[in-house]
DNA sequence: CCCCTTAATAGTCACTCAGACTATAAAAGG
DNA sequence: CCTTTTATAGTCTGAGTGACTATTAAGGGG
């Protein structure tokens, strides 16, 4: 109702948590840091930090990606608001809420540590143990909405770099589906949808593999898919 | 990074917005709130209010919910969280963050006003006119989300009483999409969608109609749609 | 150098589903 | 009784997809 003068009101901490992912060996891979303090001294967490006062979730949440990465620039990676997490006992010592973001990186770039020493690491999402405070269910969560995306977005360019194969492109399905797609359908989806993809006119080949090189493609300027991309159904899913 | 000891942290004000949909004589309409102080006094806003000590937002949520419409029990109702919006400048006096949620009602009671007195009302969204704060924007943002969630959801069945007709249910889609679906064709996607509605067995009729009575269904146990039900393509749809 | 393997790309076929209809059934009103 | 109104049933067609088979273009090994 906002009537701030006639009601008491509890101030709260405020910190961004990112859900960082990349595409590393064929696995799905997730940016963690150590936590150097109680609580959960030594256990693993989501990077992530205060808000500043000045700046917004989003603001906060590119610079924490910026800080964990090292990358210099990170104005066109995805990063997405996720939801906020603002369970009372969340954090043992006091009251935070934490807006969670997802990020999507194409390449791997090693991490370097945060500005509080704390080590980070890139983690295959299957081994991303036990994490600190409810990181479990934010990263699980992201995990869920990412795979959802790919569904009816074109989301999945995110994961890939400058330019790519329709082969990358489908193994990024694969990988965060954790399923096996029919090659020649999809590339019959990918191109038949307008917008998708474009193909890089010196059709390139790419890394010196073995069969037929590939072409090469770029990101459309689609950010919606339609009609969608369904996941083969492993039977009625539920929500 | 969750040093806290060593980050300075700003403290802020946490709080709850709602954008309550129902449907009324065939329109979307949204809960309003008038606003009886400064600043935005006299402008309509979304009802919302403070985090209080113990409660998570989702709490914070249902509880305002309950406020503001005066229902007693709001355990059954869909509300879903939007977002969180943390612009530094939203709120002109001091630094507040607003998680964002949308509620669904299938019949609309009347609204009582709040606890500040402040008068409630039921509003069609199409002469919401400027809202106070960025009011605007988080129920635009709500509405492309209840939109888009019909789609591949069976959040339809939220705005339909405990019983209801397949007409009434077509009603929601048209009424949201703001388009004309096919009758024929939209039962036959409904019906054929396991566990989106059940046949009241009782197959009573409704309201005095004119015409053929309709049969009554309940909301099923499905929540998602495979395959979705899409809404008639106006042209390529950006995101 | 030829053949075999590997991977990309092209094309086929059948089935499902959605859009656009037409037809019938069951009520109310004159 | 006939018309209007609304619900429900059914038909036809084309788009899209899953499951395949075929061809092309590379590399590697004898």
């Amino acid at each position: 109702m906002h009537g701030y003068d006639k009601y008491a009101f509890e101030p709260f901490a405020v910190t961004v948590d990112l859900a960082v992912f990349t595409l590393r060996a064929g696995a799905l891979h997730v940016l963690l840091v150590e936590r150097a303090q109680e609580p959960y001294a030594g256990r693993w967490a989501l990077p992530g930090g205060f808000l500043l006062p000045t700046e917004s979730a989003e603001t906060a949440a590119r610079r924490e990606l910026a800080e964990e990465t090292g990358l210099t620039d990170v104005s066109g990676l995805h990063l997405e608001q996720l939801r906020t997490y603002s369970e009372p006992d969340r954090d043992p010592r006091m009251r935070v809420v934490s807006v969670a973001f997802a990020a999507l990186l194409p390449d791997p770039p090693e991490p370097r540590a945060g500005t509080d020493a704390a080590e980070a690491r890139w983690t295959p999402y299957d081994t991303a143990g036990p994490l600190a405070f409810d990181h479990d269910r934010i990263l699980a969560d992201a995990r869920t909405r990412i795979g959802a995306k790919l569904e009816y977005t074109c989301l999945a360019t995110a994961f890939c770099p400058p330019e790519f194969t329709l082969g990358e492109l489908q193994q990024v399905y694969e990988t965060v589906w954790g399923t096996v797609l029919d090659r020649p359908n999809f590339r019959r989806k990918v191109l038949a949808t307008p917008g998708f993809v474009e193909a890089v006119p010196g059709a390139a080949r790419l890394t010196g593999g073995r069969g037929k090189p590939a072409a090469l493609y770029r990101a459309g300027t689609a950010t919606a898919l339609h009609p969608p991309l369904l996941r083969p159904t492993p039977e009625g899913r539920p929500a």
